[in-house]
DNA sequence: TCGCATCCGCAACCGATGGTTGCACTTTAG
DNA sequence: CTAAAGTGCAACCATCGGTTGCGGATGCGA
């Protein structure tokens, strides 16, 4: 297979996503901080942020009491760029694919029926 | 948010892309024959193409004893241009931290330290 | 310094889902 | 007509996203 399937694992749960969304908009954040601005409980995030650091995503660092979250951005990029790559995989095959059906089509005019 | 959680929901596991390769690659196929391609039962695959089919991303069409299924291209084109528009906005704002990054980089320097 | 408010981690529990096995039903092939 | 192939349905299990509840650390104000 051409992807990493455990980045896509990572990135594949919309939370997990938001939580990276939110985590690029303001640079870092904690569990408890990111789960003001979703609606799920701390925990969940503590979970989700768990599941990001195993996957090296996200790198934790902690500061007293709490513990601040930053994207790895490497390895986010390294993400990013597989996700491009099966885009543009399937963009090519579904364009080779439209373009053979339109040749049929066009034989079957061509052959009069 | 910008990201259709339904497609990605049908697209996030990794058994439905791969069916969704071996459709596209192949053009058709049945829960039986796809299932031979890979290491999962008959039974997960029917499942999945259910899912898949729910989602609109193929189409089933009875014949005879057999289900043969299809990729609706219309559908997956749609997954493909939001799979594309979030790695390009995501891209965009780990260009942008980066850039943000260098920048305070350069000021330290600047400023002597 | 003492107490309270925060922030965190651990554990138990619940529902959805990916996966399996087993069985019965239809259709094609010989 | 009978056997094989393809499917669907149902029960079951493990994992995972999510919750609640609790107890342990740390910071802050009186």
């Amino acid at each position: 297979m051409t992807v990493d399937d455990e980045l896509w694992a990572a990135l594949g749960d919309p939370t997990r996503r938001h939580l990276m969304d939110h985590l690029l908009a303001a640079g870092t954040g904690t569990a408890t901080s990111l789960s003001d601005r979703l609606p799920v409980t701390r925990q969940a995030v503590a979970k989700h942020l768990g599941v990001l650091e195993r996957a090296e995503l996200v790198v934790s660092h902690k500061d007293g009491r709490e513990v601040r979250y930053v994207v790895n951005e490497a390895q986010f990029a390294r993400a990013v760029e597989q996700l491009a790559m099966v885009g543009a995989a399937w963009d090519a095959r579904l364009r080779r694919i439209k373009t053979i059906a339109e040749t049929i089509q066009q034989q079957r005019k061509e052959s009069g029926r």
